[in-house]
RNA sequence: GCUCACAUAGCUCAGAUGGUAGAGCACUUCCUUGGUAAGGAAGAGGUCAUCGGUUCGAAUCCGAUUGUGAGCACCA
């Protein structure tokens, strides 16, 4: 797998020119069967690329057959791609003959912003676009074998919904044929491990419509996945000296605009429950000014309920509930609090993406002169936790506020200072603690800077899972205060944590890293006892038993399969542990241990097996550990 | 929310051009008591997502609604 750095950027130079040029030439073949079709952009992507169009007539992957015919054609014919440079001038006015609105917007742009004097222009064949390139010499350097259209989709042009919709056309694109099977190999593989897919075949959760979109309906698999999880959480926390809390789902409306959550929030929240009183006529001006009338009377609303989108206030609630010294802090609030998010209905999707979610949320009350040994702290009970996971395929995202945001105002609070001050805090325990990360303008918090961890999902997502966040605005808007040493009094900072997500998006996330294969401690049923013959089914029940006293889940397959057909199925749930008893077994008061994804089989005694099993779920252990024998 | 596609048994899917449904797995019963990835037989199971329209007749054609998937936007 070595490489030197100038062998792989040849490499990776020439795919992108095979993909850029192959993009032309789908934009080439589309107008082929689109005649007078508008061109957006289409660039090169990480697997392959696409192309933007708005269709005068609508293409689907029915088309596709005949939308490849004609780019292999394109490209068998070896069409020369031509560069060009034209000045400003000259460059609008061809884009006026090619008659390309949307090119046309974003060479003026180019021209009028970016200040560039020329523009540059790619022809082959009939077909031209303005484009930077590099391409590669003709349409025939496009391997003809190694593309495949994948998708239509819609994206709006530039990225901004308040712009009109396109047709996007993705296509894989590689530089041969092996490559391109490999990636679809690759895809399917991943195809298999998707939460969605695994998440019903493993009988983890499901969506059921007459409860709602995106509420998901955990079955008894998957709760014990999320009571697995929770124990350990609970016992870091524990040992991190946090406390633990417990509070309703709901709230008054007035708590979230005291905490400045509504306006930033209101399209995230589900409607507010409002409990109406009625008045009697008289109070009725007739002006239906927040008031609904009812035959001789009217309702006006007594009191507004929200279900809440997160546990912060509640929390802050609780710290209000005494004075707190300089000498209770940090105090940390703990709770696996369940909330309720209003998602677009588009985005909702599995586990990943739902309405209702379980948090690991913590609340950590600091003073200044704190936050970064807190910080500090949370980092490390992330590092642990994935660590115990065998998750390390992620990255840290360090997410700010963008103070040129037009839109900014909307969506952080304003204060520059406490921005600046509590940014150059975060980044410090980052480079102390010697942490890689990448930063992300625009993506804090309305209340601070935070650091998200950011995993990609078997289908190639980037998703958030955990975060730390800096609060240094809702305390202040709360009214909490401590009394410093000083005898004054302070505004404590929060810090919010939730290194396990929610259940929901981590579940997701260990189904598909684990490919439903779990390790022992974390695996629904952990032992499977199968039975040679209905015979020593007495002898498999006693050893079910004797692990169910010692809280092992442990179950005996029925009795009436075959023995093949039961290992079968036992390996379908991907049971981490099939134990094979028969008479020999019997005899010599022993279990033949099957380990899922191994055939090789180890015999070994009642009491050598219960202490192994016992070693790896105590230690959380992704691997068994078998007795030496 | 937007674009496109899709919706048939618990699951995975088949059902050209309209004539009211089929397989495998799972499930139930019986036979089988079998040493490492599917033993055999029988049975039960469907208002073809919902509502409306076209038609003598709709799973099939049209429309709306709901849901799902892939993207786009959003993602505190």
């Amino acid at each position: 797998m070595e490489s030197n750095n100038q062998e792989e950027h040849t490499v990776e130079e020439v795919l992108f020119r095979i993909r850029h040029s192959a993009a032309h030439v789908l934009a080439q073949a589309v107008l082929e069967m689109r005649p007078g079709s508008t061109l957006g952009f289409g660039p090169p992507i990480l697997d392959g690329f696409y192309y933007d169009f708005i269709l005068n007539k609508p293409l689907t992957e029915e088309d596709f057959p005949e939308l490849e015919r004609r780019m292999k054609k394109i490209m068998k014919r070896g069409q020369r791609f031509d560069h060009e440079e034209l000045d400003a001038e000259a460059a609008l006015a061809r884009i006026d003959e090619m008659d390309e609105p949307y090119k046309r917007e974003y060479g003026a742009e180019l021209i009028e912003k970016n200040g560039l004097k020329s523009l540059s222009f790619y022809r082959n064949g009939p077909f031209v676009d303005m484009c930077e390139g590099p391409h590669v010499k003709t349409t025939k350097d496009i391997p003809r074998d190694a593309f495949k259209l994948r998708r239509v989709a819609g994206a709006y042009w530039r990225g901004d919904s308040d712009n009109v919709m396109m047709t996007r056309i993705y296509a894989w694109a590689f530089a041969d044929k092996a490559a391109l099977d490999d990636h679809l190999a690759r895809w399917e593989a991943a195809q298999a491990r998707d939460h969605k897919k695994l998440g019903r075949e493993l009988g983890i959760f499901v969506i059921d419509n007459q409860v709602g979109r995106g509420l998901p309906l955990w079955l008894p698999n998957g709760t014990v996945i999320r009571d697995e999880i929770e124990k350990l959480a609970r016992e870091m926390e524990f040992k991190a000296g946090y406390q633990r809390v417990s509070t309703p789902h709901l709230a008054k409306r007035d708590l979230y605009y005291q905490s400045g959550h509504l306006p930033y929030y209101v399209n995230d929240m589900y409607p507010a429950m409002e409990v109406l009183e009625r008045v009697p006529d008289a109070a009725d001006d007739g002006s239906g000014d927040g008031a609904e009338e009812t035959q001789g009377s009217a309702r006006v609303v007594k009191e507004a309920y929200c279900l809440r989108p997160m546990n912060c206030p509640h929390h802050h609630r609780i710290f209000a509930t005494e004075p707190r010294s300089y000498r209770d802090l940090p105090l940390r609030l703990a709770e696996y609090g369940q909330v309720y998010r209003f998602e677009d209905s588009g985005g909702v999707s599995g586990l990943l993406r739902v309405r209702g979610m379980c948090m690991n949320d913590a609340h950590i009350y600091c003073t200044e002169e704190q936050i970064k040994d807190e910080f500090k702290a949370v980092m490390k009970l992330y590092e642990q936790a994935f660590r115990t996971f065998g998750m390390d395929d992620y990255t840290l995202r360090l997410s700010k506020w963008d103070p040129e945001d037009p839109k900014g105002k909307d969506k952080y609070v304003d204060n520059p200072e406490a921005w600046e001050k509590s940014e150059r805090l975060i980044t410090e325990v980052l480079e102390e603690l010697g942490l890689d990360y990448v930063e992300a303008k625009g993506e804090a918090a309305f209340y601070g800077p935070k650091i998200d961890i950011q995993l990609v999902t078997v289908t190639g997502r980037e998703e958030s899972v955990s975060t730390v966040q800096l609060d240094f605005a809702v305390p202040e808007r709360m009214g909490l205060k401590y009394t410093g040493s000083d005898g004054e009094e302070h505004t404590p900072y929060c810090i919010h944590r939730a290194p396990f997500s929610t259940h929901e998006r981590f579940v997701a996330l260990l189904i598909e890293h684990f490919g439903g294969a779990f390790p022992t401690w974390l695996a629904p049923l952990q032992v499977e006892l199968i039975t040679i013959s209905e015979h020593f089914d007495d002898y498999a029940k006693g050893i079910v038993q004797r692990l169910r006293n010692r809280m092992v889940r442990a179950e005996l397959a029925r009795s009436n399969d075959t023995v093949p057909k039961k290992i079968r199925q036992g390996v379908t749930r991907k049971i981490p542990n099939l134990l094979i008893v028969g008479e020999r077994e019997q005899a010599d008061g022993t279990v033949t241990l099957r380990r899922y994804g191994e055939r090789e089989q180890h015999t070994m005694t009642i009491d050598a097996f219960e202490a192994a099993l016992m070693e790896s779920i105590e230690t959380r252990s992704l691997e068994f550990l078998l007795p030496r024998s």
